[in-house]
DNA sequence: CTGAAAGCGCTTACAG
DNA sequence: CTGAAAGCGCTTACAG
C-alpha cells in the first residue's frame, strides 16, 4: 500500500504552489507552458491522481448522479441504464445506482443517501417520485431527470408518446374487428391512467366502439403463470391483447398453449418494449419498438445541461417508436 | 433551494461546539444525555442532513463502493447486482456501478475512477481484473471481491463449484450414454479453464470416455441465432448439451427445433444459471440452480468485513447449487 | 502567469 | 462530558 501522493507533493517536487498544479490539472490556459510541462512530468512521474472527494467537497460538484431504478433485472430498465452510463461516463460522471423496488419507504431513503453524497443530479426511473423526494430534491435545487417515466408535475423527461403507441397497437388490432384487451400493471400509475388508457379509449373512439372496462386487465406486476389474470384474459370476449410488459406478454402466451389457444391464429398479442425475450420466443411476440439505450441516453444528456445549468428547451422528450409483426400477430 | 444547513448552524442554534454535534450524530456515547437531547431536536428542527462529502474527506471513508458488472442486461449479473446492493443498503453503503462490456480500456478508466473517487471498496465481475486494476487497488490498499467470478490470484470471491456442477451435469448426461457437448464462452476465460473443461472432462474419465475437443464449443458470447456454432453443435455427434448461460441455452434450444430437432427426445439441454428465460422456454430449460442473489450478497457481506479490516476466515467462498429437471432432460 | 490564503464541512486527537 | 484546533485534499477569488 503506498502512500497516498497529493496535490502538495506534486507542488514541491515541481517547485510550484499548489495553486499552479490545481490550474494545470484543470487544464487552465494561463500557466506558462514550460511550468505547465515540468508539472504535467511530475504528476506523472509521481503518478498522482486527485482525489475527487477533496475536490467535491471545495468546488461543490461531485461529478456522480444518482440514478434509481424499480429492478436492476427488468430488461427494460436494464436497457435504460446501459444508455444512462455510457453518457454518464462520456461526460465524467459516475451513477450510484440504488435498487427501489418501487418501495416507497426504500425510496425515501435512498433519496436521502443520494442527498447526503452530494450527487449532482438524479434520474429517477419508476411508478412515481415520492412526497419526500419531491420536496428534498427541490429545497436541495438538485435537477431530476425521469427516463421511461412520467409524472404528473411535468419534470423533465424522456420516454416515446405511450398514449400513441398504444393508440396504434390498439388500432391494429381493431381494424381486423377483433376485441381488444389492455393488459397493464395496475390503471393508477401515471403511465397507464395518463398515457396508455386513454390512447386505448382513442382507438376505441375511432372505431365507434364502446369502452368496456372489463377488458382493462391488471397483472399488478406479478408475472407468475399462477396469477389469475393471465387465464381471465383468455376467458374474456378478448381476441387480442396490447401488453404493457414483455415478461407479462410471454407469461400471456405460455398460458395460451396451456389453455389449448391458437397463437396468433385465434389470439393475437402485441407487447411494449422489444426486450430479447420477445425474440426467443416461440413464436417470437410481436411489438412496440422503443430506443430504449437512447431513452437513457438523451436523459442522461438532458440531465448533464440541466447540470450545467443551460438552457433545456424541450424538457419532455419523446422518441420515435414504431411496432413490429413478429409471429404473434396476423397481418 | 433552502440554504445548507451545516454542522456550525447546529452548534450555534444548540449552543455546543461542533464536536458536540458530531459526537451526537456519530452515536458516540459520552455525551451528556441532555445536551445530547437539545442537539437532537435543533437537527430535527433544522433538518440537518450531514454532507457525507465533507464526512468522506475527513474519515477517509466514503461508504460507497464501486461495482464492476460486464452487462447490466445479463440476467445473470443483474440478480447478482441486486444482492450486492441490498446488503450494501443494510450496511449503510452506495454503488457505484459501471458497465465494463468486459472491455480493457473501459475497465481501466473505471478503475480509476473509482480510486478518484476514494471508493472503500470494490465488487469486480467479469472475465479477468486488468493488470492495472490489479496494481492500482494494490497500490491504494482498496478491498477488492469477485461476485460469480473466478481468476488466478484467489482474490476473494463467492461463487458455486463450477467444476463440480459441470460434472454433475455432465455425468446426469453419460450416465444416459449420451454424447455431451460443452458449450462456453471461450476458454480462456478462468472460469472454463479452471473449472468448466475440468469438471467436464472428470466426468469424462470417471465414465471412461475419452475426450474430444470437438465437442467444446466457443460462443464467444455472441448469442444471436445466426452464430454458426449454434448449427455446428446439431451437427456434430454429440446427443445432449451442457451450456454455460441460459441466453445461450434459448438460442441452442430455438436453433434446435429450426433444424427440425425434438428436443429433449433427440437432444438435451442442462444450462447453467436458472434466469428466467429457462421458465419462459417451452419446453423449459433444465438448469443448475445457483443462489444468484445470495452470491452478490455474501460478496458484499464478505467486502464489508475486509473494508472494516476484519478477519474473513474463508475467503473463497462456494455456495450450494443443484440441478433442476424440466423440459429439456428426460430422466 | 503565479502564489498566499481562505474556505468547502466534516472528524479526531488533545486538553481540560 | 465538552471545546479549541488541526487537518482531510482540494478550488477559487484576490493580489501582485
Amino acid at each position: 500500500m503506498q502512500p497516498k501522493v497529493t496535490i502538495y507533493d506534486v507542488a514541491n517536487a515541481a517547485n510550484v504552489s499548489m495553486a499552479t498544479v490545481s490550474r494545470v490539472m484543470n487544464r487552465n490556459p494561463k500557466v506558462k507552458k514550460e511550468t505547465k510541462e515540468r508539472v504535467l512530468k511530475v504528476i506523472h512521474d509521481l503518478n498522482y491522481h486527485p482525489n475527487a472527494v477533496a475536490q467535491g467537497l471545495a468546488s461543490k460538484k461531485t461529478t456522480t448522479i444518482g440514478v434509481i431504478i424499480p429492478d436492476l433485472t427488468n430488461a427494460y430498465f436494464a436497457n435504460l441504464a446501459i444508455g444512462i452510463d455510457d453518457i454518464a461516463m462520456m461526460y465524467n460522471y459516475n451513477i450510484i445506482i440504488a435498487n427501489s423496488n418501487e418501495d416507497t419507504e426504500k425510496e425515501n431513503q435512498i433519496i436521502d443517501n443520494l442527498l447526503a453524497k452530494q450527487v449532482d443530479g438524479i434520474i429517477y426511473m419508476g411508478r412515481n417520485q415520492t412526497e419526500h423526494f419531491r420536496s428534498a430534491t427541490r429545497d436541495n435545487g438538485t435537477a431530476v431527470v425521469l427516463a421511461g417515466t412520467v409524472d404528473e408535475w411535468n419534470t423533465p423527461s424522456v420516454n416515446i408518446n405511450y398514449r400513441q403507441a398504444t393508440y396504434d397497437a390498439t388500432s391494429f388490432f381493431l381494424k381486423q374487428g377483433q376485441k381488444v384487451a389492455l393488459v397493464i400493471s395496475d390503471k393508477n400509475y401515471p403511465i397507464n391512467a395518463k398515457y396508455r388508457i386513454p390512447g386505448y379509449k382513442d382507438a376505441l373512439k375511432e372505431y365507434g366502439i364502446e369502452f368496456n372496462k372489463k377488458l382493462i386487465f391488471e397483472t399488478q406486476d406479478n408475472n407468475s403463470i399462477s396469477n389469475p389474470t393471465f387465464q381471465e384474459i383468455y376467458e374474456s370476449e378478448a381476441s387480442s391483447a396490447v401488453v404493457y410488459s414483455d415478461d407479462t406478454a410471454i407469461i400471456l402466451l405460455n398460458k395460451g398453449f396451456e389453455m389449448g389457444r391458437s397463437i396468433p391464429e385465434d389470439f393475437q398479442i402485441i407487447t411494449s418494449n422489444n426486450t430479447v425475450v420477445t425474440k426467443y420466443a416461440r413464436p417470437t411476440i410481436s411489438s412496440i419498438t422503443q430506443p430504449l439505450y437512447d431513452i437513457g441516453a438523451v436523459a442522461m444528456r438532458i440531465l448533464t445541461k440541466m447540470m450545467n445549468k443551460e438552457k433545456v428547451q424541450d424538457s419532455n422528450v419523446y422518441l420515435d417508436y414504431d411496432i413490429i409483426h413478429r409471429g404473434t400477430t396476423r397481418i
